[in-house]
Parts: structure tokens; sequence; C-alpha cells
DNA sequence: TGACAGCTATCAGAGTTCTGATAACTATCA
DNA sequence: TGATAGTTATCAGAACTCTGATAGCTGTCA
């Protein structure tokens, strides 16, 4: 099997473009993507704790939480002790969290209007349903 | 725009999975995947020095060199200064090295094969023209 | 009540990846 | 010859990411 044959390199090489135009989206509001990833999260689903954050942004428990220490240090989001479990830290957004949040999303939602744009309605749907597959198949085994 | 809509979800899950398979396949002969990587580029490319192996990879010099550290401390890889331009480090598979990348490329191989399967000859090459396309607009800017 | 599964969080260690800055060599051109 | 551009390599710092191991809490079920 050539290279040149190989799917793989073109669903890296696409995610690679996608994530360089995303860092340099929201690099003015001075997040890295993950940070973004985790605000965007963390807007739809205030008070989620770490793990929770985890499965929605596709990375383990320990990830985001070195993801939140940062976000921590930068006084963009808060963790607090949840009310009745003790063992469970609550994390949401500050002012200046949710601010540099729709800063950053404007960016982000641009570079993905961008890339819709360049599809008919039929290839998204088309682009979508074999990269699902894609997905389906990879992760049987 | 909802997440719902966004394409890049898709691409990125794509990815995640196909990381993951592609790790699962290359941890046996003791590699993670971009040391797969590398020594992929290594052996279509001998004496290839480590900036023209990131341009392969499509990593920055400065990965690929901490990627060939460890190769090296591996005993994998070999690194000996060019022969005209001793600025220059040529980057040679060892004999374990090559035995180690044939044993990973069989598990890589067989999650390319297994992802080509999944699709008819045209279904693949309408992917592989959108991803394509993706990578295209993204980088445009 | 006690054992167990499943959730939470965290520490430790390693590998990958980037930006930014620096240095040295080669080749070209004024 | 000397300046410039384009290579090469590397150091320093930071962020992201994983595996593996540990520990506490909650709920269920025997």
């Amino acid at each position: 099997m050539r290279s040149s044959e190989r799917i793989g390199g073109d669903i890296k090489r696409a995610e690679l473009e996608l994530m360089t135009a995303k860092a340099a989206a929201v690099r003015p509001a001075g997040l890295t993507v993950p940070q973004y990833s985790a605000l965007l999260a963390l807007s739809d689903h205030p008070g989620a704790p770490a793990a929770e954050l985890a499965r929605l942004c596709l990375v383990t428990p320990q990830t985001m939480t070195t993801i939140l220490q940062n976000l921590v240090a930068m006084e963009l989001v808060e963790r607090t002790p949840h009310q009745w479990q003790r063992n469970v830290l609550e994390n949401r957004l500050t002012e200046a969290g949710y601010a540099t949040f729709r800063k950053a999303d404007k960016g982000a939602v641009a570079v993905e209007q961008k890339l819709a744009d360049a599809f008919t309605p039929e290839e998204r749907a088309q682009l979508r349903a074999l990269l699902q597959r894609c997905s389906a198949v990879l992760s049987e085994g």
C-alpha cells in the first residue's frame, strides 16, 4: 500500500489545517484551541465538572485538568466545590472568561463558516456522512 | 451556528479515531504514532536531515528533533554528520530500527486497509476530494 | 452493614507540539 | 569581497496529551 493511496493522510492534513486556522482565529483573544474548546463546552454546560468537560472536548480528564489549571490562572474560569458532593468541583466562566470566549468564538465561527461555504448542502452532508463512517469503522475493533 | 452543524467536529473526531487506532497498531512495536511516522519517512528517504523529515511528517523541525532524540536513545536511528556540509546531520535507520519499522508498519497498514475497505472506490475518491478541498480552503487565508 | 462498581479528582512520568530566539553554514548577487 | 537570503541545527519555555496508579465519594445489591 503506497502512501499516496492512504486516506489517513488526507484526514490528518485536513485536521492539521483546521487546527492551524482555528489557532490563528482564537490567538487574538489570548487562547489556544483546547482552551477555547473548554470555554465553549463550559458556556453550554455551566458548572460542569472536569470529567464531563473532558468527555465533551474528546480529551482525558487529566488533560482537561491541565487546561482548566491554565484557565484558572488566567482568571477566566472559577472552580468551586460542589454543594452536595464534596468530591466534585464545579467549573464556571468568570465575567472575563465569558468576554474572552465571545471574542474567540467570533473567529472560530468564521473559520467554520468559511469551511461550510466551500460546499453545497449536498456535499456537506456527504462529507459528514463519509467522515462518520470513518469514525465508526476505526472505533470498531 | 450550532455545534451540530459544524464540519470541524466530524474531521476532528475522525482524526482522533484514526490516531487511536494507529496508536494501538504500532504500540506492540514499542512506538508512538509520531515515532512511526518518522521511521516511515526515514525508510523512504535514507539519510534525510531532520528538517526534511519534519516537512514530510507535517511537524516543525523542533518537534522532529525531539522525536529523533527519542529514537536515537532507543537505538533505532543513527545521526551522523554530513560528509560535505558539516552543519547537516544525516539520519539513518539502524538494523533494529528497520526491523521495528517493519513490525509497526504491518499494523499501520492494516488500519489503513480496514479504513479503505469501508468504502467503494468512488466513495474513496469522493472523500479524498472533499477533504482536499477542506485543506485548500482552510490554508487560503 | 459490607462489598462492589462507577463516578470524581489527582500525582507522576513521558512524549508531542508549538512559538520565539540564536547560531552557523551555503549560495547568490552587488 | 561583502551583504543578503535561505538553509541547517539548537536552546528555552510553555502547552497539550497520554498511560498508569492512587484515593475519595455515591449508589446498588447481597
